[in-house]
DNA sequence: CGATTTTGACCCGCGC
DNA sequence: GCGCGGGTCAAAATCG
């Protein structure tokens, strides 16, 4: 890490601090952004997170004692998306598709359902629909109804060498598909091998930025992790946040996403409340305390500034 | 030997 | 209707 970020993590933010502001700041931006102009076409989410790790270590350790692996969120974002939205981000498109989602809601959820549905035609067709198989994806069955009930979904971007992140559950591959346009091999697919839990995840890598590794999970766990937490891989703690009943839920984070309403506007505006940007390097203990001061919603609000957030309808 | 990964086939939605 | 891309299945292979 820089000494340029460094100095970025110590800036003291006003109360109202938006993206504009971020601009302006020290060092914070890559000059290609321009000095004066705020170019939103240009400006990655990627950079913007880049420049806050001090903040996510942070998150880190208070709630996992957990220090900073090799690797470490730098992105991220809800989702009822595909990656897809996450891949633009990294390269740069503009924010405004996180207030109009619909406009590349194409990859969104035909995955499950068409699966399904395809198993059963495929039944129908040779077994005649075996009711002892159906039984298992019975649950596919009701598919029409439940058609789009949509699983929350979270997407992280993982600073990392390792394409599939220990996040303290197990999962078991069951696709890999290979990605097009990209130099680089493909996504795999990951299901939670827990029994009654469908939780998915999707691993693929930036080919943007080989050393991005791009992780989408999609579904609850309805069910403790089953291994130790030993895992410290910074998608871990981050999704462990989102998606943990004793955290926060998505409709908080949307709140708090959109509290401007989910205008454009609004969701550029980072609304920081409180200057309280840890420095990860001089005085953890004090940003420690500011941290539970502002409480994890803070925290997390810092980390994932409402830009970041995507609206769901 | 059970669990997991690999991998080609398959289905579906969508755009043309 | 056709082709394409995304997602999933499931048999075979591999792993521990």
């Amino acid at each position: 890490m820089s000494n340029e970020t460094k100095d970025f993590y110590n800036y003291q933010f006003p109360s109202s601090f938006s993206l504009y502001d971020m601009m302006n700041l020290p060092t914070s931006a890559p000059s290609s952004y321009g000095n004066n102009g705020f170019d939103l076409s240009s400006y990655s989410f990627t950079d913007c997170l880049q420049s806050s790790p001090g903040a996510y270590d942070s998150l880190l350790q208070k709630n996992f004692g957990l220090s900073p692996s090799s690797s470490e969120v730098f992105n991220s974002s809800i989702d009822q998306e595909s990656k897809r939205d996450v891949s633009n981000d990294v390269t740069g498109e503009t924010p405004t598709r996180v207030s109009a989602p619909s406009s590349s809601s194409e990859a969104d959820h035909p995955g499950e359902d068409s699966g399904k549905s395809q198993i059963r035609k495929r039944e129908l067709a040779e077994d005649g629909g075996e009711e002892n198989q159906n039984s298992k994806k019975v649950g596919k069955t009701k598919k029409n109804e439940e058609k789009k009930q949509r699983e929350p979904r979270v997407s992280f971007m993982t600073k990392s060498e390792v394409d599939h992140l220990e996040d303290g559950y197990r999962w078991r591959k069951y696709g890999q598909k290979a990605v097009k346009n990209s130099p680089y091999p493909s996504r795999s697919y990951y299901r939670c091998t827990t029994q009654k839990c469908n939780v998915k995840k999707r691993v693929e890598r930036s080919f943007q930025d080989p050393t991005v590794v791009i992780t989408t999970y999609e579904g609850q766990h309805n069910h403790p992790i089953p291994t130790n937490l030993r895992g410290n891989s910074a998608a871990a703690a981050m999704y462990s946040d989102f998606m943990t009943p004793r955290s926060f839920t998505h409709d908080m984070f949307r709140t708090a996403a959109y509290t401007s309403g989910g205008s454009v506007e609004g969701a550029l505006d980072y609304g920081y409340g409180q200057s309280v940007y840890g420095s990860v390097n001089a005085n953890p203990n004090s940003s420690h305390q500011n941290y539970h001061q502002g409480g994890e919603y803070e925290l997390l609000k810092e980390i994932l500034p409402s830009i970041f957030f995507k609206q769901e309808h």
